[in-house]
DNA sequence: CCATGAAATGAATGGTGGTTCACTTCTTAC
DNA sequence: GTAAGAAGTGAACCACCATTCATTTCATGG
């Protein structure tokens, strides 16, 4: 028998994996799914087209991974920014912030993964990743009803109308346009709407 | 000369027209724009394929018409539900209900217009109308604020927040896979977060 | 009827882009 | 060194559609 295991390769084939992540990553980040072609990962990864094939099994896969991948770590920000604070307003504040201003530092790739759609399975994977924002915001709405700081109510259904008020919110010409203290300005009216409403 | 005007011939014309939009919109109400070929929407409208371009100079063209075709008139019905009431709170809540319960009826169509992007053309026209929504919810706002039912606050954030809400907890799961009498009180439910926040 | 020009047709064209595969290059084990 | 098998390559293939255009059909006016 001859080239039975891996010993580095594996690192090797980690990385070529993870490079092919960030290309896509990249790419999403400037003009959206629509600009994400199998040959311009390639490229931008430094791989032939066909090697894309030996790590992803069609550019769907390729895409629900890149997805995943962002998502979860932004999704990561808002749960540490929801650690923060003395009492529940202000953590579920600290966290409406986080989402705002991580959303407006790129725009284009927060645009992709809220709301640009594109395969069925991309959007089967927005959607579990919709539940996923959601339940982070209704834990803390949980938690603020139980302490008695907001009012009784339908956690799961207002942590998500607070995640599409702020999405709606951000993309707004007023938003996108402004300059940056105008901005912060906007962000913190559209939080005290979310605070207002629970 | 021969054939100089045309007479009943405009008739046609214009029925033609209307078939067109028609069958792009049932295509759209089906499967989102992804779904809009223009040899389904021709076969759909009962004609050829080239008879298309002698109606819209392109495809874009046609997805513009028959958005803004569908969202005139989805924004009327909202805009006659906002004159319903004997004060502003109960306007903007038959505003709000009509809005969601016009979504409920016709999901892939509400999404269609409230979210998927298609061609950048497109995406202009959905800001416009856009724009167009959250000034109907605005006007109703500033003259609650105006009557003292509501507190001051940036009245078209506010109202882009609010149709943000309003979109996400429509395509929550929750909402699309339950009954229709849960979901009338979801409805309620979400419609109660908004009028909290104003 | 018949001439005229608009309207309709649908097969052919062309561009795009995902996917494949015969081949080359690299890694490992003996 | 060399055999075996994995990884990588990229040109070629193919499906899908928007768009075009030579041809046919239809409506009008003399």
């Amino acid at each position: 028998m001859a080239y039975r295991a891996t010993a580095q390769t594996e690192q090797r084939k980690q990385q070529v994996h993870a490079d092919i992540l960030k290309a896509g990553k990249a790419l999403v980040s400037e003009a959206g799914f629509r600009a994400l072609s199998m040959a311009a990962v390639a490229e931008r990864a430094g791989i032939a087209t066909g090697t894309l094939y030996r790590y992803f099994a069609s550019k769907t896969d390729l895409c629900v991974a890149i997805f995943s991948h962002a998502t979860e770590h932004e999704i990561q920000q808002v749960k540490a920014a929801a650690r923060d604070g003395t009492n529940v307003t202000e953590r579920l504040r600290n966290a409406l912030i986080t989402f705002a201003q991580r959303a407006l530092q790129n725009p284009a790739l927060a645009y992709a993964l809220i709301a640009e759609p594109a395969e069925p399975e991309l959007d089967q994977a927005r959607l579990d990743y919709r539940a996923a924002w959601a339940d982070s915001f209704a834990t803390l709405i949980r938690e603020g009803v139980r302490k008695g700081e907001f009012q009784p109510q339908p956690e799961r259904l207002s942590a998500a109308a607070m995640v599409g008020a702020m999405a709606e919110a951000l993309i707004t010409p007023a938003m996108t346009q402004s300059s940056t203290t105008q901005r912060q300005r906007q962000i913190q009216q559209v939080v005290q709407f979310c605070l207002r409403a629970v």
